[in-house]
DNA sequence: AGCACGCCGACT
DNA sequence: GTCGGCGTGCTC
């Protein structure tokens, strides 16, 4: 038999290191790259993704050792896979092997074949089932799951066990209430489909006329407009096409909803989820059906861009201005421009959607790169909530609460319809003074207060977590007249509770729904109608339709509207817009209250109008003025030491070399402490690099990086770099 | 990042 | 006399 002699494999690994690392191996083809393989590293074995056959290595051929075992069963990584996570470790300054080890689900880098097929089969209510729900009175989360999966229809086993009560699937199955079916024969077409209004049929009409190449959509659609339809009948048009199509989500709590409306639509298409709360096992299972092509939809949050998938039709990103697009740490990867990226690579539409564009995307269709599709429309109700300002200066505030909102609610609760008030600060006060000494509850690792929790008398920091007890008195004087300042929604809460006596009162934010399992009851609960009025933070405002809710009110918006980040009021108009998007959502009217001591404010003018592009019109000109994105191209490098010093000294070293470096059209910054500057005992600064064109940035951060990275830095000190930085 | 090797304090 | 601290250096 003939045997190729050795060769060289260059092969990714999971490591923060900038380099490849080349093994030999026998028996090698081209088709080999992209395969997993097995390699001795250091004193043990790592798994890792052979990315190319070189002629030649760079190491000592004797140093050179070989491979342990090359994982040959299944498809290889696909070149355009390759290139994707390339182009990522390249643009975001990232070693490959740190993007490989993100973009792998854990369970694959172990090497093991993983099968594609698990057994996932349908399944519905069986006619034992259907007695059950009319006889059995006892309830429990099996007879739940089964009332469900009766107003649902049959879906995959997987899916069942996402909805609400899926934890019972197994008690359930066990009763012989569900049973495992046959694949519907449910053919695309013929589920079922709601009406399209003019706007969404000449939405996808656009699309469609375009052809399947690639170009970028700005799906602009208000709150409630059917944006997820035209989703649906894009996918649909893709798969009939015999194409897959990956979707974009933000936020895993969001995934299920839509999972189980994807699912519903395409009852007989394979669904794959991937999000990082999955276990290890579903999630290689998911990655290896995308990219043998069995998965014919991908839907997932931002690590599912990477998902490969041979037969790529279309790309759908909802809610793409969500900052949980970016990745915070690590890989400072933003998923939706990857997946534009990504789209272009393989010439594909790519749609991105939401009720309020990042300006970055909204400059990009008004200018030509992205072209726009508009749904003005509210698709169920007739009319968008009512937003109107309520002016504080001259008032006499209740616990923060003005009479107007007081008596908003009053009449909601008089009509049995749901109120929510929103405020963005969890907690009972953001902090705790002694009003003798001046001393404030402060963060002893962070360069924050701690907030006073009362539900379990606790201080507790927002950012590293740290927590104590209460303070009987001061511990600076001694004075035991403590006082808590300021409001969180803890606070607000006991105070409605006081106004309303007759109300049941629920707050829903980080702390109250901590768990899945919380959160969900909490939905339940209001789905139930078994409550009146609800507290809630930034969570409230994604996604979940309360259709009882009519009531907006908006307390403490004001703080954004003067923040330092030059983003803050993008997010405050998005977050007001996409909260009052809750209001009156079934055939109620809805109502925002804002109360603010900026009546007039251009934002809240434009808010009140709901007029998103009058209000983006006006910002992306402040920001070209104040020579801010999306007219400029950003970069940060951030520094981290126990000591500020040593964070700014470095920062101060890296500007040198950025100035001996920079071409004329590059800005670089002075070095300057963080806005958080010491979080977890760790002190930060940053330095800022800006130029008018990508290309400019990119060239000049590739070589500085490459340079920092060759120079030794002292051990306490940590540094990463940041292109298109959400936070400034 | 791991995970070794390598020189200085308190333990059986 | 050893166990073990984490400082520095390497991984093809």
């Amino acid at each position: 038999m003939h045997v190729t002699p050795p060769r060289i494999v260059r092969v990714a690994l999971p490591v923060p290191l900038p380099q490849l690392f080349d093994y030999k191996a026998e028996n090698i083809t081209q088709q080999d790259i992209g395969r997993c393989v097995r390699v001795p590293f250091g004193r043990g074995e790592k798994s890792g993704v052979i990315v190319a056959l070189p002629e030649t290595s760079d190491i000592d051929p004797r140093r050179l050792k070989p491979v342990c075992h090359i994982q040959r069963e299944g498809a290889p990584l696909p070149a355009d896979w390759l290139e994707l996570v390339a182009f990522v470790a390249r643009y975001y300054h990232a070693p490959l092997g740190e993007v490989i080890a993100l973009a792998l689900p854990p369970g694959l880098r172990q090497s093991v074949a993983v099968s594609a097929e698990p057994t996932d089969p349908f399944v519905d209510l069986t006619p034992e089932g259907q007695a059950a729900l009319a006889i059995v009175r006892r309830d429990s989360r099996a007879l739940a799951l089964s009332r469900e999966l009766q107003a649902m229809g049959c879906m995959r086993r997987s899916q069942a066990r996402q909805l609400p009560a899926g934890a019972a699937l197994a008690d359930a199955q066990r009763r012989g209430w569900i049973a495992p079916v046959a694949a519907p024969a449910t053919a695309v077409a013929s589920v079922t489909r709601p009406d399209l209004n003019e706007e969404q049929s000449a939405a996808i009409a656009a699309v469609t006329a375009a052809g399947p190449g690639y170009a970028c959509w700005l799906l602009h659609g208000v709150t409630g407009s059917g944006k997820t339809e035209v989703y649906l009948r894009l996918a649909e048009q893709a798969l009939q096409a015999g194409r897959q199509v990956l979707m974009l989500v933000p936020e895993i709590a969001l995934t299920p909803q839509l999972e189980a409306r994807v699912a519903r639509r395409f009852p007989s298409a394979t669904v794959v989820s991937l999000h990082s709360g999955l276990a290890g096992g579903a999630r290689s299972r998911g990655f290896v059906q995308a990219l043998e092509g069995q998965a014919e939809i991908v839907l997932g949050t931002r690590l599912a861009v990477f998902s490969p998938m041979p037969r790529l039709g279309l790309i759908l990103v909802d809610e793409e201005h969500d900052a949980s697009y970016k990745q915070q740490e690590g890989v400072r990867y933003s998923a939706r421009d990857v997946a534009v990226w990504r789209a272009r690579q393989r010439g594909v539409p790519v749609l991105l959607g939401s009720a309020t564009p990042s300006l970055e995307s909204w400059q990009h269709a008004r200018n030509g790169r992205y072209r726009m599709l508009r749904l003005t429309r509210r698709a169920v109700s007739e009319a968008l909530p009512a937003m109107r300002c309520i002016d504080t200066r001259r008032q006499r505030l209740d616990e923060g609460i003005s009479p107007q909102l007081h008596a908003a609610i009053a009449a909601s609760l008089g009509r049995g319809e749901q109120s929510l008030v929103f405020l963005n600060r969890r907690g009972y006060a953001p902090v705790l003074a002694c009003p003798a000494c001046g001393w404030v509850s402060h963060c002893p690792h962070c360069s924050a207060n701690l907030v006073l929790h009362l539900a379990d008398a606790r201080l507790r920091c927002h950012h590293c977590g740290c927590d104590s007890a209460v303070p009987k008195a001061c511990p600076s004087c001694g004075n035991q007249d403590v006082q808590p300042f300021g409001r969180g929604t803890q606070r607000i809460e006991a105070r409605l509770a006081e106004l309303f006596p007759q109300a049941r009162v629920l707050r829903i934010d980080r702390d109250s729904a901590r768990t899945r399992a919380q959160w969900t009851s909490l939905l339940e609960k209001i789905a139930a109608g078994d409550a009146d009025i609800l507290v809630g933070t930034q969570m409230m405002a994604k996604g979940h339709d309360f259709p009882q809710l009519t009531l907006v009110g908006v307390i403490g918006a004001d703080a954004s509207l003067h923040a330092a980040d030059f983003r803050a009021p993008e997010r405050l108009f998005q977050q007001l817009m996409q909260v009052g998007g809750r209001a009156g959502r079934a055939h109620l009217a809805g109502q925002v209250l804002i109360q603010t001591e900026y009546p007039d404010h251009p934002l809240y003018r434009a808010l009140a109008r709901h007029d998103f592009d009058g209000f983006a019109a006006r910002a992306i000109e402040e920001r070209r003025a104040a020579g801010f994105p999306p007219h400029t191209f950003q970069a940060i490098l951030r520094a981290d030491a126990p000591q500020l010093d040593a964070a700014q000294q470095f920062l101060a070293h890296a500007r040198q070399l950025a100035l001996d470096l920079a071409t004329p059209q590059l800005r670089v910054f002075d070095p300057v402490p963080m806005r958080m500057t010491r979080l977890a005992r760790r002190e930060r600064a940053q330095l800022l690099v800006e130029a008018d064109e990508r290309a400019c940035l990119q060239g000049f951060v590739t070589t500085w990086i490459d340079t920092l990275r060759a120079q030794r830095t002292a051990r306490e000190l940590r540094w990463q770099i940041d292109v298109d930085p959400l936070d400034v």
